[in-house]
DNA sequence: ATGAAAGCGCTAACAA
DNA sequence: TTGTTAGCGCTTTCAT
């Protein structure tokens, strides 16, 4: 291993010097020094360690990437296109400031915190985590902290920087288009039925298709909600498509709150001869596979997951470097409207 | 932070003493300053500093996931299911361990090679790499070094650390599937015409359906491959796609060396009006969403990539604990064949 | 403009 | 059984 002291002793300086020429610290060096030692460095071939670096000064230059692992059906949260294309955006713009991306499952929250003091992160990406988590995370660590897709409680939104979609106006606007095709009993098809409940993603799209609806006077019951169950329950959730046969008259079209589900049950659908959209139209919402790769092409609520890493990384790295949480810590991003063939104009 | 010294004070001992409880070292410690040292540290709440252990004890615990980052059409190596699948495997091993994960997009070799020094990593695990960027790492670096799917050239194979997939039998596999199933003249189809010349997967996966065929008296002509041109190069695949309907007639078989082609071709024919697995059949390969998806869903070769991430995992952190290339280090998977709807049986 | 010296938290060889 | 000491590679303060 090349050290500094050996470029000191190969351009005949200190190695203060040394040390002033990789930083930039040209103020107090000639200039002839200073090529002579970025000569040396060249032909040595110097890399700093990171380890003397981060001992003394007490930076890091690492960013703590941490996930929830939740079950998606049989896989965990990583084991998604969503993830890894957040995690390569992430690790992209990480990178291109020169800083390093340690990658970590959060089992438990202390294990998490443990590894942000022992490697003494900089800075910490979360997603996927629950909102307990969220919140023992929160409050355990003072270090710069920014929540992707981050669950809050009201009133402790403001608390954290996160980034996430603007899902109440992309649930509406879904809604919307649905009713511009003349659909007018829409249902609202979730997975986890407590999601409606609790603050999040889910519920905030369904307040956007009941507000989108209540613009035309119409006021769902709580049937127009329909419940897969959890995605680790696919007893439950075969019984609920057995269950959406029998009511596919109440409805013309059925809002998915996410694409997996929809593809799902588009394919339940089909496979039960019940022709979509022919017989009923359906969309979904992310704009992932699930939504391309289907036959037809499920409609859905586009979002750009590769921007959303983007600007919480970015997010991130100016709250460490300017040390302190940036104004514009709340940010949600917005939906684009994807056809498919999903959905049919239904005659006045 | 607490360090050491303060557990030392705390415990009022010194801090070798400290030192040899947190490493086991017991023989020289009595009971009772065990407990009493133990008993401040989980008092204090103390947290080692990697950067001091690192520093001193040049390792550092930490294991590099360098990913090539080939352009998949349109996106990125790592933003697929496939990626993340092996990610979130080889995160759980390496934690499981005790060891961290570094990941890093490798752009040019040096990059990577600098933050191997740099974080004096204790070893790589590479994937999605090309064999030009292997070897350069290979030969650039004697820290342990497993491959995932790595590309060699004939005779240096035994030279490194790989887990891949017994492509050669699998597709020997599929083939005789087919054959099986009355079918003789089965077009092998792939997107990178080069892919078939070079070392790799995809020629492997060809000399298996060669071999099966040769099994049979059937000796494929060139026209016998399909080729749809590069994932980036979208009008080549476009006319290819145009150029296989006027071919289907000369085919009751198409062996897709991967499921997105596959996927993408069956649609285009859905689309066009062709009945699969009515008027043609095909198989594809991998056993991802793009076949699970599909519909019919794909009849594919599938294999295991979590299983994949876990052994390559292993085998680096043995690697890196005996600090010598184990026995067993060329791991070839072999993959399941996994039943969709695209293959008719043929009358004889 | 350059250098000497102290010290970051930790390990390990050696001393007591 | 416990403590002392040196030193890992680097940054930074203070002298020169």
């Amino acid at each position: 291993m090349v050290t500094i002291k050996d470029i000191a002793r190969e351009a005949g300086v200190s190695f203060t010097t040394v040390s002033n020429v990789i930083h930039g610290r040209y103020q107090h060096v000639s200039r002839a020094t200073i090529e002579r030692v970025e000569r040396a460095m060249k032909d040595l071939g110097y890399v700093p360690s990171m380890s003397a670096r981060g001992l003394v000064s007490r930076t890091s230059r690492l960013i703590a990437l941490a996930y929830g692992h939740r079950d998606l059906g049989g896989r965990t949260m990583l084991e998604d296109a969503f993830a890894s294309t957040l995690v390569g955006a992430v690790e992209r713009e990480v990178r291109a400031r020169q800083y390093y991306l340690m990658l970590s499952a959060v089992q438990n929250t202390e294990d998490l915190l443990q590894m942000v003091s022992t490697w003494n992160v900089d800075g910490v990406l979360a997603f996927g985590l629950s909102p307990k988590e969220g919140k023992l995370l929160r409050e355990s660590t003072d270090k710069p902290l920014v929540f992707v897709d981050g669950v809050f409680l009201p009133g402790e939104e403001e608390l954290c920087a996160n980034v996430g979609l603007a899902d109440r106006a992309a649930g509406a606007e879904m809604t919307q288009y649905l009713i511009a095709r003349g659909h007018r009993r829409i249902a609202f098809c979730c997975g986890d039925g407590a999601a409606l409940v609790r603050p999040g993603a889910t519920r905030e799209r369904m307040l956007g298709w009941e507000a989108a609806l209540h613009q035309w006077g119409i006021e769902p019951t709580d049937n127009w909600r329909i419940v897969w169950g959890p995605d680790a329950d696919p007893e439950r959730r075969k019984a609920a498509d057995f269950a959406l046969l029998e009511r596919l008259g109440d409805f013309t079209a059925l809002f998915f709150e996410n694409d997996m589900l929809a593809a799902h049950v588009l394919n339940f659908l089909l496979d039960h001869g019940v022709r979509v959209p022919g017989d009923i139209s359906l969309v979904g919402f992310d704009g992932n596979d699930y939504a391309r790769l289907s036959r037809p092409a499920i409609t859905t609520m586009r979002q750009d997951v590769r921007r959303k890493g983007e600007i919480a990384a970015r997010l991130l790295l100016q709250y460490i470097t300017d040390n302190a949480m940036p104004t514009e810590h709340n940010v949600r991003l917005s939906c684009q409207l994807q056809e498919g063939g999903t959905v049919a104009t239904l005659k006045p």
